[in-house]
DNA sequence: CTTTTATGTTGACAACGACAACATTATGCC
DNA sequence: GGCATAATGTTGTCGTTGTCAACATAAAAG
């Protein structure tokens, strides 16, 4: 199921996935997807779940806090689709905890890089300020239309660790 | 139409926007929207529109940087569905001009006040950053479960000014 | 007054999410 | 072995939705 599931995210977008092609997919009939997940939500959750765990297995694997928002940004690029459902308005992470799990996972990830790089600042608020900036980044990156009228023809990563630069140097 | 249509967006969001549940709403039969809108999406896109529109307006009186990134914070905080509809994946804003028209004034203001606030500093990247660090934060500040666990008790305001700050400090 | 245009209506269709009832398979227990 | 229980899959159905087509009406233009 989330194979195939994943498959339409790739294809269609969060709009594109229905329980119906999932489940015609998968070669079984049209309702029984329903035996593994209550409803449509709950599939999407666990989509959504297996990108943050996906997320912070590759942060694990950067080392310091520039390289982190850098695995980010990219995450969000290669994987648009994904991406963009992990942070979707219409996923409520209060009724699906196993996903909140997945997301509070990663952002303990990010604070303590953030502790680390910049010990002296207050750590909640430079959590926070790194986080905002990479997030929005990638979201402006993905803006296709904006980004190629704002932002000249820079390839993504350029902008990217131009900015974080930016961002680290101000911190220290 | 649009208020109708607005009216759904606050109460259910964008998802809870339907052609059939507008025109109730407005009293006529249900396909009555589809001699104002060729489509769903083209209806989602007006409302869109509207609120960059307003938010252009509001971010006009906002004199400095700061100001107009506690604008845009603010704005998000209001009207959330209105916030999320604007930088919906779904929406495809090179099909939808004037959507893509009202976004690019708004992201122009932002470009100038960063010209100003910072006349040494890479237009385009500043920019960037700033624009990534409030629209990232507005998107944090929105998700309540990872605002709640990651950041305490603070007010979404305190925050934000907060943040802006340790951002403009950095660029000077 | 007539023609065109804008707007609204009715009816239909396929697709969807969801529910209920039933069938099948697998698993654990004796 | 054999049987009970849970897991999984199927068929059928319902209400809702987006969209199309055909028709009706009102407003505007000539």
């Amino acid at each position: 199921m989330l194979a195939a599931a994943g498959e339409l995210l790739v294809e269609k977008g969060e709009a594109g996935i229905s329980l119906r092609e999932v489940a015609r997919r998968a070669g079984v009939s049209h309702n029984a997807p329903y035996r593994h997940f209550p409803d449509r939500d709950s599939l999407l959750a666990a989509l959504a779940a297996e990108g943050f765990d996906e997320l912070s297995e590759r942060s694990r694997q950067a080392d310091e806090l520039a390289g982190l928002g850098q695995c980010y940004v990219a995450f969000a690029l290669e994987q648009p689709g994904r991406f963009a459902l992990m942070f979707s308005p219409g996923l409520d992470k209060s009724r699906h905890p196993e996903l909140q799990a997945a997301a509070l996972q990663l952002f303990d990830l990010l604070r303590e890089a953030v502790r680390q790089a910049a010990p002296k600042r207050d750590v909640q608020i430079a959590t926070l300020a790194a986080w905002s900036l990479v997030h929005g980044l990638s979201q402006l990156l993905l803006d296709r239309q904006l980004s190629e009228t704002l932002l000249g023809e820079q390839p993504a990563d350029a902008l990217s660790e131009q900015v974080t630069r930016l961002f680290t140097e101000g911190l220290g």
